[in-house]
DNA sequence: CTAATATTGTGTTGTTTTGACACATTTATG
DNA sequence: CATAAATGTGTCAAAACAACACAATATTAG
């Protein structure tokens, strides 16, 4: 048995973020065009080293507000990767974090100086080493919790609409859900405060604008709702 | 920015286990008392470093067997806990698997070569470092998973009672469930094989001992279940 | 000004699921 | 053979759900 840590590896650690964003009509992802070898040029999920002196969940925080100007966005661990080769310089894991953000908040700056782009997940380009994967599990891991806790309302602005609520969620599993029951259902959980307001940027019927109701979503966070038709 | 990965630090890495048994009765981990300073003669979870070519799967593998003598047990990659003092020799990053395990399957021999115990989680002694925030959070994705997924089976003998898995419910969320409502959902799944055998081991009336449906049970691991009621 | 069209809000209904509860059966024990 | 403890199964009312219909609002075309 070893008595001390002298004679052990030191790894690598890379932290990478997957960020969700949605436009009103598909689930999208900020990605970067890698400025440095290898796979120079490619499409890639915006990460950076783990500095000595930083917490991970603090490393992550810096890297998502380096690409999106934002601070205090939701951000929750994923998992982290670790196959021997998955970096063909130099083995290195990484501890894959993923954020959910207002797509309409980012600063476009930061996004334009890293030559970063919003792009729809059903168009997503081939990714630099196992970044595909990382997305892959990360939007099971969102349709796993959207279905159960309200984390979808982190993707809409401030005020919303119950439709644009049921065409997000349609948009995370890619179905069409029952304008009626939908309705109920979330109406039902006591999450939506009504506003006043009515959707102004609308061609027919205007929508009553709920905002989230804030206290309820966070003492309540952790119980499970069933956002989602049951498929069994 | 970086151009290549010479300048970032290398960091340790280990992998620490949290391994899950019931013995009919209670909730229990496996703990061991380590063997090395810092912290020699403390309580611990089970861990080991990161070998320079070894997954990580592979490694929490390796390290689960060298302390119950088995293979191909549930495993699932919790989180990775990277504080920057989490361990006061040098910093040092632990991604953290748990195990689900039968608890009368493990080699006595490994264990006792380790010093380890199986301890009620209602006992559970001061552990080193953060191990016991690891557990804490272990504990949790079991309740949760447990709720939705048929994983408690993996806690179980080949074969079992519908007593001994409300039991095992009981014990993983700390409350009493109504005896004929549980056995109406379980049975109602069709996870459950009755394999003509009663219960032995009984003093009272001998309860039917099923099988699970290994089939069923892998091609719809992914679904929800219900198993637990739900609480809003 | 009105009809057509698109979208939103709300109600109904029959079926299924749930939680609370009762009773009969099995088996070791005295 | 009566008792005690545990197991298997059944009932019933309330709640939740999926499927569906209709009325209200707003824009646009004529």
């Amino acid at each position: 048995m070893m008595k001390n840590y002298a004679h052990s590896t030191r790894l690598l650690v890379a932290i990478d973020c997957i960020i969700f964003g949605f436009d009103g009509e598909e689930l999208k992802l900020l990605l970067i065009k890698r400025r440095f070898e290898p796979e120079k040029g490619k499409w890639s999920l915006m990460g950076g080293f783990v500095n000595e002196e930083e917490d991970l969940e603090v490393g992550a925080e810096r890297i998502l507000h380096e690409l999106t100007g934002l601070h205090n966005i939701y951000v929750e661990q994923l998992q982290t990767f670790g196959k021997v080769d998955r970096d063909p310089v130099e083995r290195t894991l990484s501890v894959v974090f993923f954020a959910l953000i207002n797509i309409h908040n980012h600063d476009e700056e930061s996004v334009k100086s890293h030559s970063a782009c919003w792009i729809s997940l059903k168009q997503m380009p081939k990714l630099i080493f196992d970044h595909e994967k990382m997305v892959q599990i990360a939007l099971e891991r969102l349709r796993y919790k959207a279905a159960l806790h309200p984390i979808g309302f982190e993707l809409l602005p401030e005020q919303f609409t119950i439709p644009q609520l049921q065409k997000l969620y349609e948009a995370i599993y890619d179905l069409k859900l029952d304008r009626r029951n939908f309705s109920r259902k979330i109406l039902s959980t006591g999450l939506l405060l009504d506003t006043g307001e009515k959707n102004a940027n609308s061609a027919t019927k205007k929508a009553i604008l709920y905002r989230l109701n804030k206290e309820k979503y966070e003492s309540n966070f952790n119980n499970f709702w069933y956002f989602m038709p049951v498929t069994t």
